[in-house]
DNA sequence: AATTAAACCGACTAATCAGTCGGTTTTGTG
DNA sequence: CACAAAACCGACTGATTAGTCGGTTTAATT
C-alpha cells in the first residue's frame, strides 16, 4: 500500500519544522509539499497543535523501535554499546533528531509534558542511572539531572557530528561516552 | 535620565519572548507592553529581526559587563569560580539566561552566527580549554565541542535550579563543575 | 526665537495565518 | 449493487501579522 496522506503530512511537517521552526511552517505549506489538501490535514488532526504532538509521539516511537532496546543496562559496557546506537540513529535520521531539539525548546511542549519526555523515552537510563547510584558508582545528583545531563550530551555530539560531517566511527563518539560517564563517576576518584 | 523608549522596547520583548517564544509574539505586543507607538519600534530597529538581533547583543554586553572578568583563568580553581559567577548571574537574571537558550535553538540565529556566539562571550574559555588541552589536562576533544558542553552544562544547571526553586548555594552548583571538570580530565584517570 | 533633525505617533495596508465548510470521491461492508 | 462512513478537496473567512507613512511633538543648536 502507498503512503497514507496522513504520513505524508508528518514526513513533510518534520521536514520543514526542521529546515525553518515549528512556528514558521505555515499549515498550507505542509499541505502543499505533501500533495495533500488543506482540509485533509485538519481532517487527520484538530489543529497544529495536535499536529505537532502526534508528530513527537510518532518520532519517539520510531527512535524506541529502531533502537530495539532488549532488556536493562547493566554495565557501562552496555551503557556505550547503547550510547553508539543513539548517536548512529541520530546520524542516520538527523531530522528526526534535530526535531527533538527543537521540540523540547520550543512553545509548542508544555513545560508538565517537557518533565515526563525523558522518563519515557529513556526509562532504561533512569533505571541504570539509580542502580549506579545505589552501589556508590555515580554522584550524587539528582536522578533527572543526570538523565537531562546525558540527554544533553548525546544531543550536543550528533549536532557536532553532524555540523563537521563527521561519521559515527569518529573516535569523538567514544571520548563523548567518556566525558560524559567518567564526570558522574568523579567520586571514585576523589576518593583515591 | 528616565529609560528611553528604546530600552523600554528590548525590555518589554525579552519578557514576551521568553514567556511565549520569539516567533509567537508580536511586534503589537512589543510595543504595548513597553507602552509605546509601533511606530517607534520601527524607528528604532529596522524590522522584528534586528530587535531579536539587539536584543542578544544587549544581553551578551549585559552579562559580560556583570560578571566583570578579571584577565585570563589559569587553574580549576579560578574556573570553579567562573562557574558560581555564571549561575549566581543566571539565578539573578532569569529572563536573560532563558534567552540565550531560546535564542541558540531558534530561527531567528542564522547558523554561520551560531558558531562565532561562543567565541565572543566566552573568549576567556577558549583560552583556558586551549592550555588545559596543551599540558595535557584535558581529553583530545575539539575546543569548540569541549565549550559547547561546557555551555551547554551550564545552562542546563540553572535550568534545573530554577525548576526546582534551588538557589546557588545549592550543593548541586559544585558538583554540576565536577562532573563537568572531571569528565573532561579523564585521559589522567585513565592513565593510572 | 528660528530652524532643523530626530523621536514619536497610530491609523492603515497587503500579506499571511489557522481553521471552516459544503460538496465530492474513495473505501469498506452486507 | 446499495449504502454509509470515512477520506478528501479547495475556495473561503475572520483574525493577526510585520511593516508603512504622513503628520506631530520634542530636543538640540545657533
Amino acid at each position: 500500500m502507498a503512503i497514507s496522506k496522513k504520513q505524508k503530512l508528518l514526513d513533510a511537517a518534520l521536514v520543514l519544522f526542521v529546515e525553518q521552526g515549528i512556528s514558521e511552517t505555515s499549515t498550507a505549506s505542509i499541505t502543499k509539499h505533501a500533495g495533500v489538501a488543506t482540509g485533509t490535514l485538519f481532517h487527520h488532526f484538530a489543529n497544529k497543535k495536535e499536529l505537532v504532538e502526534a508528530l513527537y509521539l510518532y518520532l519517539k516511537e520510531a527512535l524506541v523501535t529502531d533502537l530495539a532496546l532488549s532488556g536493562a543496562i547493566e554495565s557501562s559496557e552496555q551503557a556505550l554499546v547503547l550510547w553508539r546506537k543513539v548517536i548512529t540513529w541520530g546520524l542516520t535520521n538527523p531530522e528526526k533528531m534535530a526535531f527533538f531539539g527543537i521540540y523540547y525548546s520550543s512553545p509548542w511542549v508544555d513545560p508538565s509534558f517537557k518533565s515526563s519526555v525523558l522518563n519515557n523515552v529513556f526509562s532504561f537510563l533512569i533505571v541504570f542511572i539509580e542502580k549506579q547510584k545505589a552501589v556508590g558508582a555515580f554522584i550524587n545528583l539528582p536522578t533527572d539531572y543526570i538523565a537531562m545531563h546525558i540527554q544533553q550530551s548525546l544531543l550536543n555530539t550528533v549536532n557536532y557530528l553532524i555540523e563537521h560531517n563527521l561519521n559515527a566511527n569518529s573516535e569523538l563518539v567514544d571520548l563523548s561516552f567518556n566525558t560524559c560517564l567518567f564526570g558522574l563517576q568523579h567520586q571514585i576518584n576523589k576518593k583515591a
